[in-house]
DNA sequence: CTTTACATGTAAGCGGTTACATGATTCT
DNA sequence: AGAATCATGTAACCGCTTACATGTAAAG
């Protein structure tokens, strides 16, 4: 389990309340991290338990109160330890490769609508990740330290979406050929 | 959930029990949804219930008996309705991106090791997906219908790995770099 | 006047992971 | 003799999802 220690990460890189992180877990982090803030308020309670954050409840005037964590000097040994610690891959879940397989029985014009609906909205994070690469990262051989791994995280997302998108791509045009032969039958 | 959805795939190809469903995970369905025997075992039962499946106890001499699963007309509608149901993409999770992101807490050398081994396994599926690919689909646009979408599925498996081979040379060659240039100064 | 942003939580339920349990046969 | 294959299950735990709950302030 990684939520702890994505949060961990993103407590390092700077402290903020239960909305903030999930904020960011709905943008960068949110990459190759997935949370909703319910998540988030759960774990940084237990997180608190262990020691591995402080709190810091902050009264505001005009807004409610926010609780603002930070990393303790624990919590960094634990991230420190979990880093070194090796990993196995994530497995694989990948409801639309099910959809594809389960395609013979229903009508393959309706599935090729999903595949192209979903390779939109992969082509969508793609422009978004690229977007971020230019702007922020301008000059990736400049790089060095957290702001070299930050980007290359970033290329992660990059590769990761154009692979679906061109594996969409795929699909689809293999899909509408077998359709159109189908017809010629 | 899709779980119950792949079994019914796997099960529309053919019938098996759900020792022999675990086994088919491990290989050919695990490739895009992982799932242990123990989850095989409650989600028939559950299905069952649903009258998804039919079970059919078979007794063997010399090995235990088994119960052997077939799709039902009410399973193929499900898969069916379910396959047309549009649905939204995974979220990602990838532990290793998580350590990349932290590993200016750590020792660089270490996390460049593990992306390494993790470059190996990942090289290692890409190998066995490309044999597949070679046997039993080497004529590509000659298929049809259910091999197709086989073939389909395969190749997403072939570009997600091959996409995780590359990202993790760029990270090593990032890193690597990275560290020569630190001890420099 | 409605939506969005800010801000935090409880509760129920479900799915997934891991450990434990059993027992015969076949292969090394 | 020990490991792997075949074959199915129970139990405990934990994490994740979804629904529900509350309330202010700013922006459109």
């Amino acid at each position: 389990m990684a939520l702890e220690h994505a949060i961990l990460v993103s407590l390092d890189e700077r402290s903020g309340s239960g909305y903030e992180l999930a904020r960011r877990f709905d943008r960068s982090i949110g990459f190759f991290w997935a949370a909703t803030h319910q998540q988030i308020y759960r774990t940084l309670k237990r997180m608190v338990e262990l020691g591995w954050v402080s709190v810091d409840e902050v009264a505001q005037d005009g807004r409610p109160d926010k609780k603002v964590y930070d990393i303790t000097p624990a919590g960094h040994e634990e991230l420190r330890r979990w880093v070194a610690e090796p990993s196995e891959p994530e497995t694989f879940r990948h409801d639309l490769s099910v959809k594809v397989r389960g395609a013979s029985l229903g009508d393959a014009a309706v599935l090729a609508d999903e595949v192209a609906r979903h390779r939109d909205l992969h082509g969508e994070r793609l422009d978004a990740y690229r977007a971020v690469e230019k702007k922020d990262f301008p000059d990736p051989s400049a790089l060095s330290g957290r702001q070299l791994h930050q980007y290359l995280v970033l290329r992660g997302g990059v590769r990761a979406e154009q692979a679906l998108v061109e594996w969409c791509d795929e699909v689809l045009a293999a899909l509408r050929q077998d359709d159109s032969r189908e017809d010629r039958r």
